[in-house]
DNA sequence: TCATTGATTTGCT
DNA sequence: GCAAATCAATGAT
C-alpha cells in the first residue's frame, strides 16, 4: 500500500463534470494513512451533488459547514449528520462527490457500508476536514477494472432534487448499501482519464 | 436567541 | 418496515 499512497490520482482527476467523477471513483481504492502503516477500502458506490442542486450542502452558497466545498477539486470534504461524519471528493466550487459504501481492504476498524461508516472504519473526522487527496491523509488511486457496470438511480436520504438518478454504484456488488439503486439505466463507466 | 431539520444508523415490530 | 436517537448547522425571528 505504500507504493499506492505514493502514487494517488491528482488534483486535476477531480476537476471535472461531477457526474462524472462519481462514476469514475467506482472501483478505486481509498487509502488512510494511520500511524504505522495504512487502511484501505474499495469504493463501490458514489453520489453526486452539483450546482443547481437543491439537495447539495453547498447550493446556497458558503457556510461555516460546507466552506471547504468551496476548495480547490480535490478536497476532502467532511460533515456531520446526526451523530456521524460523511466524506465527499470535492470536485469544483461547490461542487462534490458523496463517497457512500466500500468494501473492506486491509485495516479497518470496522464494516465500511454506508457512508458513516465509511468514515467510522477508516478513521475519518474533522481534523480530515479540508485536506488534499492527491497529498493529505486520505488518498485515492488505482483504476476500475476494465468493463465495470455501473447502476443509478435516485440518491438517498434527501428530501430535495429527489428525482435526479445521482447515484452510483457497481451493479451486484454486495458492498452497495441498501437499498439499491435500480438495475435499470445502466450507465457504463467511464474511463476517460488516464492516470500517469 | 429559538425552532427546525437532516447526504444516517440502529433497533424494534 | 418504521421510528427513535440526538445535536449542531442553518434559517427565521
Amino acid at each position: 500500500m505504500r507504493a499506492a499512497f505514493a502514487r494517488p490520482l491528482p488534483g486535476r482527476f477531480y476537476d471535472r463534470p461531477t457526474t462524472e467523477v462519481a462514476v469514475d471513483l467506482l472501483g478505486r481504492m481509498l487509502i488512510r494513512r494511520v500511524p504505522g502503516g495504512f487502511s484501505f477500502a474499495r469504493i463501490v458506490e458514489t453520489e453526486a451533488y452539483t450546482s443547481g442542486d437543491r439537495a447539495n450542502h453547498a447550493d446556497r452558497g458558503p457556510t461555516l459547514r460546507n466552506r471547504m466545498m468551496f476548495g480547490p477539486p480535490g478536497t476532502l470534504y467532511v460533515y456531520r449528520i446526526h451523530q456521524v461524519h460523511c466524506m465527499n471528493a470535492v470536485t469544483g466550487h461547490g461542487t462534490a462527490v458523496l463517497l457512500r459504501s466500500a468494501e473492506p481492504g486491509i485495516g479497518l476498524a470496522s464494516d465500511p457500508r454506508g457512508p458513516g461508516r465509511l468514515c467510522r472504519a477508516l478513521g475519518v473526522g474533522p481534523a480530515e476536514n479540508g485536506t488534499s487527496l492527491a497529498d493529505g491523509p486520505v488518498r485515492i488511486t488505482g483504476a476500475p477494472p476494465p468493463g465495470l457496470v455501473v447502476d443509478r438511480g435516485p440518491r438517498v436520504g434527501i428530501s430535495r432534487d429527489v428525482e435526479r438518478p445521482f447515484r452510483f454504484a457497481i451493479r451486484g456488488d454486495p458492498w452497495v448499501s441498501s437499498p439499491r439503486p435500480r438495475s435499470r439505466g445502466r450507465a457504463r463507466a467511464q474511463r476517460s482519464f488516464a492516470q500517469s
